[in-house]
RNA sequence: GGCCCCGUCGUCUAGUCGGUCUAGGACACAGGAUUUUCAUUCCUGCAACACGGGUUCAAAUCCCGUCGGGGUCACCA
């Protein structure tokens, strides 16, 4: 039989990093088997419900390349055999199984109210006790059962056989063992006949013939109710594999969305929007509680999925570590061509407005250019807005230390000698300008610290692609605007010597 | 609090079910060389088996306990 995976996010409106690399270990498993990866929404809840919130999630998949053989998309072109892929339009089957248990003798009815149980709850809480609920009702015969759900419609719990030991063997904890005593009958239906969770997530993962679920362990506590209801529904459970959670950098907490630690991104759409790569990303999360041996940390998608199993992944919590995922960066940014950095990098210049939507042909070469004369210093995409804004911001704006290094004494003097030489300098070319520029710094004494001079004066930044590249790249002319523009800034305060 | 899971350098981790592990790699950091900014590159360095008991000729690896961290205890997913 294939491996069949499946990632089934709740519709939140965002792809969360760790959602995300439980998806990838789920995808990455399937590929390594050439089985199929499926994609299913749950949004049992309409409580959670955020418009298009299945959207971005779908995005941050197209995105990242996590491409899956079944699931929504497919749904509206009655593709995927074993759909539909939404929970909320599965409710004639969950209320077939509903029925069909209580039948068995697997399910009562349970008409307690809801704010009787919440109380009964909160005083095992106070009492330090484990609540262990069970209905009063959970003996009732079959077919009393079948008739008081049909008139009533109340809530449905799951019989959980007292005095017993399940048994859950873990691809990657092992063998956990639980007591069917601390279970108590959890809920599979609230009042109105809507399933929970446990119930919907088991039958989808039976009707879609689930294999093998991967998922973060903060699950395990609800893989043994679901033991059960694999057990009643007369199905076989699929291979359960629980991954560490995705803590938040240097420490062991969780990392969510509500409050992660300063800096921290946890959307993979921030990620988008910082100018990470997909291939930094995805190399990124298969190192996070998975590894391919002992030393290797640079990882491609091919690599991965070629080498992937449950075998290596770790059991304790898997930190996010962001220094390293932006060296991962730095990497695949080398990796890509020019052309491929200039088509990925516009995006981020439209964005900024510092260049039309249509991008000119001109825009196109200038931003080529600056890929050239930065070299590996970018290192994210949206790197090129920071350093080729002086090309195509409509004025020279200066930030706090190019101001600082502008204001120095002895550099108003040298900044009209920059001038002249700029202005002079005949071809316009690298070698020219670096002769002249260095003239002008054995003339001012300021030697080699005179380029620091010239980039602030004509980029406004003290940090940037080579300074030469950066008069080449604006021409004469705009270096000579950038430059007086400079001089009018700074002139006033400068000391007069 | 009950139950469950986890515990190797600052960080991410390797550690094939006990034996060249005087614990390996990478990131970060520090120092040096190259670089007339920055970024690279190249050396060098720093630094860990939570603790206490066992078992064994031998333990990071097995067992027990302690401590620590985390997850989970819904008519949420």
């Amino acid at each position: 039989m294939s491996v069949r995976t499946r990632f089934a996010p709740s519709p939140t409106g965002y792809l969360h990093i760790g959602g995300a690399r439980t998806a990838f270990f789920n995808w990455l498993l399937a590929r390594r088997h050439q089985g199929e990866f499926i994609l299913r929404i749950d949004d049992t809840d309409e409580a959670r419900h955020v418009e298009d919130a299945v959207g971005k999630i779908l995005e941050g998949f197209a995105w990242l390349g996590l491409g899956w053989d079944e699931g929504p998309e497919f749904a509206e072109h009655g593709g995927g055999s074993r759909g539909p892929y939404y929970q909320s339009q599965r409710s004639s089957l969950y209320e077939a199984a509903i029925v069909d248990l209580i039948r068995r003798g697997h399910a009562y009815p349970d008409v307690t109210p809801p704010e009787e149980t919440e109380l009964a709850r909160k005083a095992a809480e106070a009492a330090k006790q484990p609540f262990v609920y069970r209905g009063k009702d959970r003996d009732i015969a079959p077919a009393d059962a079948l008739v008081l759900y049909e008139s009533q419609r109340p809530s449905v719990r799951f019989k959980v056989p007292t005095g017993q030991t399940t048994v859950l063997e873990d691809k990657v904890r092992g063998r956990v063992e639980w007591q069917t005593d601390l279970l108590g009958d959890f809920t599979i239906a609230r009042t109105g006949g809507k399933p929970l969770y446990n119930l919907a997530s088991v039958l989808d993962d039976i009707g879609m013939e689930i294999t093998h679920i991967v998922r973060a362990e903060e699950h395990l506590s609800n893989t043994h109710p679901q033991l059960h209801l694999f057990e009643g529904l007369g199905a076989k459970p699929p291979v359960f594999a629980h991954i560490p959670y995705v803590a938040a950098p240097a420490t062991k907490k969780k990392l969510s969305k509500r409050n992660p630690p300063p800096g921290v991104m946890v959307a993979i759409e921030e990620y988008q929007k910082a100018g990470y790569l997909p291939a930094a990303i995805l190399n990124a999360l298969g190192r996070l509680g998975w590894s391919l041996d002992d030393k290797t940390e640079l990882m491609d998608v091919e690599l991965m999925k070629a080498n992937f199993s449950l075998e290596r992944v770790i059991a304790s919590p898997a930190g996010l570590d962001p220094d390293k995922m932006f060296w991962m960066q730095d990497h695949y940014m080398r990796q890509l061509t020019r052309d491929q950095r200039v088509d990925l990098m516009l995006p981020f210049l439209v964005d900024a407005k510092l260049i039309a939507d249509p991008v000119p042909e001109e825009a196109r070469r200038i931003v080529e250019h600056i890929d050239q004369a930065c070299g590996d210093r970018l290192k994210l995409l949206a790197d090129i807005v920071r350093y080729g804004s002086f090309c195509f911001a409509p004025t020279l704006e200066h930030d706090k230390e190019a101001a600082k290094n502008l204001r120095k004494e002895g550099v108003a003097s040298a900044l009209v000698q920059i001038r002249n030489a700029v202005a002079h300098a005949e071809p316009f070319d690298l070698a020219t300008l670096e002769s002249a520029i260095q003239k002008v710094g054995a003339e001012t004494g300021m030697g080699g610290k005179i380029n620091n001079v010239v980039r602030a004066a004509v980029t406004g930044r003290t940090v940037g692609p080579g300074v030469f590249d950066c008069l080449v790249l604006l021409g004469k002319e705009k270096s000579l605007r950038h430059i007086d523009q400079s001089i009018q800034a700074f002139s006033v305060d400068a000391p007069t010597s």
